[in-house]
DNA sequence: AATAGCTAATGGTCTGACCATCGGCAAATG
DNA sequence: CATTTGCCGATGGTCAGACCATTAGCTATT
């Protein structure tokens, strides 16, 4: 004799849904049948399947709009809307998010620097260049600065380490935009870190991993820094 | 003039709560009011009740036992259970999330190096042990293998780490039980294993950080090989 | 003292109804 | 003819009440 499995309705709902999308055969942007339908073909009540529908929303696979109807979110960022109750964080949690990220942009660039084709270098000069023209404004100069760490994570053309880095940093992001009224982001220091990105996208050109790896991690560590203090604080 | 912001009933209720358990209102373990006593507290109908702690079930911070009641999860797991829906996995992002699991393993293993206490090593010794003893136990084995590899996640005393490699171990651990039928462990190869595990756990003892790694990385090269080969296949 | 059976409480599900909002169509308007 | 206005149906959002399955705890039987 086993356990016997123990099936909720919601679930199995949920389960076959997202099977559905994960086979393509709910495209993005799709838009699912009216629930009083999907109660029909499911053979359940409405409460059950609105319990499952909910779910999906809140992993942001789904998308209500009254008056129109359910849409399957054409972001593939479901990671990102369920990331939106930053209420994990609690001092200890937040030092190791930083550490997390520290890790994995580092090793993030040593990846870029054996896999970044031409055109993903070319992007980065670009934001190199957004960020040199920034240098007045400090929210041109910002929008660069994550646009160009991005590129990096998309480099590797690993889609979860692109994935687990965004999150994180929208993590970071949230929390110092709530904690911090301003990114502290004097002259000096924007021409450091400028720099010091030049110097990663110099090593990821030549191909240097450990160059590239050792190049991003020094960067973090001193553009961190403040907010490891704050952290502390 | 600016939109006005539409609340929903279901996500002013899941606020609320997560309000309360982060300000500790709610501890782990406690239970909450039956449904129909929330409902008349919180002033709305039952189906916007249960969406909500569907969602907030969903999300692990809440479950639902019947005939007992709702309680607060006491794991902390939220960034996991918020990380599990993720991926879907879809071929390519097998070989993306072995190689995610591979930089986590030997990160970990640098930072275990640096930060692991007596006990986190003589934990490791344990299930090291556990693996000699389990030679001849395929299952004995695994298990302490696996066992193994959360000791060095828990030893970088980095909750976002561990819950990380879980995750990612999870993954990819359900993928292999479901396409490869035997794990396909000999003799010769699970010793193998068992030496390159002690040469780890040497150099986590004696404090060498990158021989840690460098151990840890060429073990997983290994031993995910075949796997590697059955990905491709 | 141990077991079997009963009862109340609780989460899970279903049904039907009403409301607010949105899209589209037709009539009124210039 | 082009534009606006008003209406109507469809749809998601919410509510109330009912029934079911399971669980815990009590009670009576053994």
């Amino acid at each position: 004799m086993r356990p016997v499995q123990r099936t909720s309705v919601s679930d199995a709902i949920i389960a076959q849904i997202t099977d559905l999308i994960e086979r393509n055969v709910l495209k993005p942007g799709d838009r699912l049948p009216p629930e009083r339908e999907l109660c029909k073909r499911f053979q359940v009540g409405r409460s059950s399947l609105r319990e499952a529908l909910r779910s999906l929303s809140m992993m942001g696979l789904l998308e209500g709009r009254v008056g129109e109807g359910t849409f399957v979110c054409d972001k593939g960022q479901y990671v990102e809307r369920a990331l939106q109750w930053g209420f994990l964080l609690d001092g200890k949690k937040l030092q190791d998010l930083s550490e997390t990220r520290m890790m994995l942009e580092s090793q993030n660039a040593y990846l870029a620097a054996e896999r970044a084709t031409p055109a993903d270098l070319a992007a980065m000069a670009d934001a190199l260049a957004g960020m040199a023209e920034g240098l007045a404004d400090a929210g041109r100069f910002l929008a660069s600065d994550l646009q160009f760490h991005l590129l990096i994570a998309r480099a590797t053309h690993n889609s979860i380490l692109y994935s687990l880095l965004e999150t994180t940093r929208n993590y970071l992001q949230e929390w110092i935009k709530e904690s911090l009224a301003e990114p502290s982001l004097a002259g000096p220091r924007a021409e450091l870190s400028l720099a010091q990105h030049r110097q990663i996208l110099a090593a990821l050109q030549q191909r240097d991993a450990e160059a590239a790896r050792q190049a991003m991690a020094a960067h973090i560590r001193s553009s961190s820094g403040d907010l490891a203090e704050k952290v502390r604080g």
